[in-house]
DNA sequence: ACAGTGTATATAATGAATATACACAATATA
DNA sequence: TATATTGTGTATATTCATTATATACACTGT
């Protein structure tokens, strides 16, 4: 486990571990059963509350991603991993339809933005 | 001036107001010297509050993009379209960021993304 | 005077982040 | 075997920042 936090992102902290641990579990890197951090051991990692972390892990176990055992620790559930990625596929699109939105008001094409894309993807 | 408010949205209403004059400015429905409505009639219209409207061209002033004198109303600033182009497009670099960073989670190739963005356009 | 502008101050409502005290599980050790 | 200790997650009350508001103020043009 290995999270980064902005402080200067506008997004809550708990959205960023959130974000971070479900990409972890997507990408294969967090497998069923594996135990994530503890809640105060992350907290002290990330010098943050304990209520943030525990915030995130809330969030995630409400959306099926890990289970909380008492005592016990908390736990990468058992899942369909398709779904997950039918889910995170929506918010590609729905983020695709933003960039074409911005693309319409300035005036780019369609190829202008596919040419933009091969550039940043080379990037990577 | 034809702005949109989604209640449900995650976004303050102000800055909803904010990127949609933005935006109108920037495709050239707006052009310098043009009056923006004033923050009574928008509020009603928008049903919402005259501090919220006044928010919302306060934030856009301070930015150059309006000009308000009292008595008289608001009205959009000369600038160089160019500049704000060129932020308009970073903002677009940065979210095309974020979706390729997505897509290697997932596990989409380059030309997942480049049939994604074709489709996606078409449909507008 | 009046009706239209933008402005400033004080206030309520929401959500993020926190400290602190609580309850349960596993383990070391007397 | 008993129990003290340490490591888990949980629940409550609180602080702080941001969003949104109502209301009273100040200026401009007719």
């Amino acid at each position: 486990m290995n999270i980064l936090l902005s402080h200067k992102s506008n997004k809550p902290i708990y959205e960023q571990i959130k974000s971070q641990i479900k990409n972890s579990i997507l990408s294969g890197q967090l497998i069923e059963g594996e135990p994530l951090p503890s809640i105060r051991k992350l907290a002290k990692d990330l010098e943050v509350s304990v209520i943030t972390t525990k915030r995130a892990y809330e969030d995630l176990e409400a959306e099926g991603y890990v289970t909380s055992l008492v005592g016990k620790g908390t736990f990468v559930a058992k899942q369909e991993v398709g779904k997950l990625k039918e889910s995170k596929i929506r918010q590609i699109e729905h983020h695709l339809e933003i960039v074409i939105e911005d693309a319409q008001v300035v005036g780019l094409s369609l190829e202008n933005l596919q040419q933009l894309l091969k550039s940043k993807f080379k990037e990577e």
